[in-house]
DNA sequence: GTCTATAACGAGATAGAC
DNA sequence: GTCTATCTCGTTATAGAC
């Protein structure tokens, strides 16, 4: 913390292409891959529509590259919280963070954005969605057997089960939150989903 | 239950307004509101896109047409549980199940679509996205507080904060189910949520 | 690397005949 | 109610000059 904001670990180097997928993703995060024109980033950026195509031929391109910096992000931030050493909870309650920090921008998960449209995306956008959802599940079920030995995290079930568990409950309450442009929402959702997790056995019997 | 399909109650009494929002509803909850068209519509039902207008002026009153039928049907399916008697598990399993027939047809709930696309729909459209979710949390607040009477649910916080946490929940489980095709991704995340509701106290310690 | 210009298509909508 | 015909606009994409 207090480092200032690396543009290069976030595809923002300044050249024209990082601007390019900055604000192509924002525009997705907040209107949807189908809801999001070239036109709409060559505006912004004050650029013509061609000069787009000069760096990403097709918007299947571009959505496919602005995909793989955020999924490839994520993973940093995965990696960022196991580098601390701390109990499974507080590693829930980062985690959860992450989600926060996107729907503070008023945006929705890319991943979660795209899993509604799945159905007319290319098909190389969508084998990655299908790997962020599989990267998600993967690094919970981590944290929730690390619970589970530590115990501080009681549930039943398979870890798998309770990971699938907390992507959803954490992308819905993001999905529903949003449309209310309401935090305390996905506040609400997160901090009963954790608390549920934590107090299974409401352990203080 | 064993009661013939009364297609009217399902807007379907064979005449073309109602084919019209049954194709509808069913290509926005595949692929979005911003992803089908007159043309997909015209197309399927074999009529011209000018037919679609005599019924339904424009894009927008056809989507708040759909969307105002599905709410009302929902609110039916909510009734329909109460009517039972049932303690609240059974009651949330039932919910589940709601979702679960959607998602068997591969379809997204169609207010679960729509709020991802929020952000560019017509007021009209938003204003029903929202009551559907605030009819949701307040029949759910019912029934986790039945459950909390009963002594069959056990949960920390409100009663409103664990019905945003069940909303979410399911929704999420079917937004990330359904690109995987994996019905049993739903399933596994609503069992698990149900469970951590009931045996909150892992009661039988 | 960025521009102008334009092609090719589809979406949403309307007028008016039948 | 449904059709043909047409209109306007936005989107994606390409060619070729600068």
């Amino acid at each position: 913390m207090g480092l200032p904001v690396d543009t290069r670990s976030r595809a923002g180097n300044g050249s024209t292409a990082s601007r390019i997928l900055e604000v192509a993703e924002r525009l997705v995060q907040s209107r949807g891959y189908n809801a999001f024109s070239y036109a709409d980033v060559a505006a912004e950026l004050r650029v013509t529509k061609a000069a787009l195509h000069y760096h990403f031929a097709g918007k299947a391109e571009l959505g496919e590259a602005l995909l793989s910096g955020y999924v490839a992000r994520f993973a940093e931030s995965l990696a960022a919280i196991d580098a601390e050493p701390a109990d499974a909870p507080r590693k829930l309650v980062a985690y959860a963070d992450l989600y926060l920090d996107v729907l503070q921008r008023q945006q929705m998960c890319l991943c979660g954005m795209l899993a509604a449209e799945f159905q007319t995306l290319p098909e190389p956008m969508r084998a990655i969605v299908l790997g962020f959802f599989n990267d998600q599940e993967t690094w919970l079920s981590r944290v929730l057997e690390q619970g589970r030995r530590e115990g501080t995290l009681h549930f039943t079930g398979s870890t798998g089960e309770a990971a699938r568990l907390v992507v959803a409950a954490l992308e819905g309450a993001m999905l529903v939150a949003r449309p209310y442009g309401d935090v305390s929402r996905f506040h609400d959702a997160a901090t009963a989903l954790i608390a549920g997790l934590r107090s299974d056995s409401k352990a203080e019997r």
